[in-house]
DNA sequence: TCCGCTTTGTTTCACATGCAACGAAATTTC
DNA sequence: GAAATTTCGTTGCATGTGAAACAAAGCGGA
């Protein structure tokens, strides 16, 4: 058994390839993670969220959910305001800075993507598009 | 556009938590992190490798390389010798220990893996592997 | 109400990681 | 052949990360 034909080693090579072409650009261009990029994202596309909201759709624990808040508010991009009903949860809100920068730099990470994604031929892509799918599925039911 | 909906991090989300399943059971089992398992692999199936080689064929850098021999040192599973022709070389070789272990661990890890390709329909299958071969392609050329 | 229990978010601590500096060995240049 | 340069592996340092402890707020039963 050679390890560059083990099919989980290609897997997380192949992953890893693709997710460092596009930290290398938010990383760049403003400085953000990716746990930073994936709050950003969510919240510019929603009115506001919670800690436990921003948990589950981003796959991070509470902790980096606060750690990277943390940084994105003293960035400016997003506030941390505690909610009126319970006061303690957070809820987060997305600055008119935060939405200037992230469509500002989506255009740019999904060019990068696109970019990759075209080099393949239209059925590698598809193919992959599949495969991803059917893998989400059965590692978050596994 | 909705984060979950955003390829990139499907790939990444579908990947780590793949890749989290198959490191519990090396991490379980001996106590072994990724870089290590991935220079036991190539150590296992090799005479004997130089730094160069196993940093080639991990992804990994000098620094991981060095620290991760480190440690399969000290478990007492690959040997650290200096090379005779040039000094600054270090031969890593697999001790019969380290062979055992990674012949006991290897058929674990793979039925992990194994068990989650095969909660996926074989066309499935099919398609995530190509897809991940072209995408390999893709990222390591752009 | 009071006391215990749960939930939420933060902090602490120990450890991993990346980057740059470093020392030793080899190679090149003059 | 001595000095400068390059290569190889390691180490120091500053930062990031995960697990557990923690404080604050809410909940719930006597």
């Amino acid at each position: 058994m050679q390890l560059d034909s083990f099919f989980p080693y290609r897997l997380a090579v192949a992953s890893e390839a693709f997710s460092r072409k596009l930290t290398e650009v938010y990383q760049r261009e403003f400085g953000l993670s990716r746990e930073e990029w994936r709050l950003l994202f969510l919240l510019a596309n929603a009115k506001s969220l919670t800690s436990l909201e921003l948990s589950q759709r981003t796959t991070l624990d509470k902790v980096q959910v606060s750690r990277a808040a943390q940084r994105l508010d003293d960035k400016g991009l997003i506030t941390r305001a505690i909610s009126e009903e319970d006061r303690r949860i957070r809820v987060y809100h997305c600055t008119p800075e935060g939405h200037r920068r992230f469509e500002q730099l989506l255009p740019q990470v999904d060019a990068c993507a696109q970019g990759m994604l075209n080099s393949m031929s239209a059925e590698d892509r598809a193919a992959l598009d599949r495969g991803v799918t059917a893998l989400l599925k059965a590692a978050s039911e596994t």
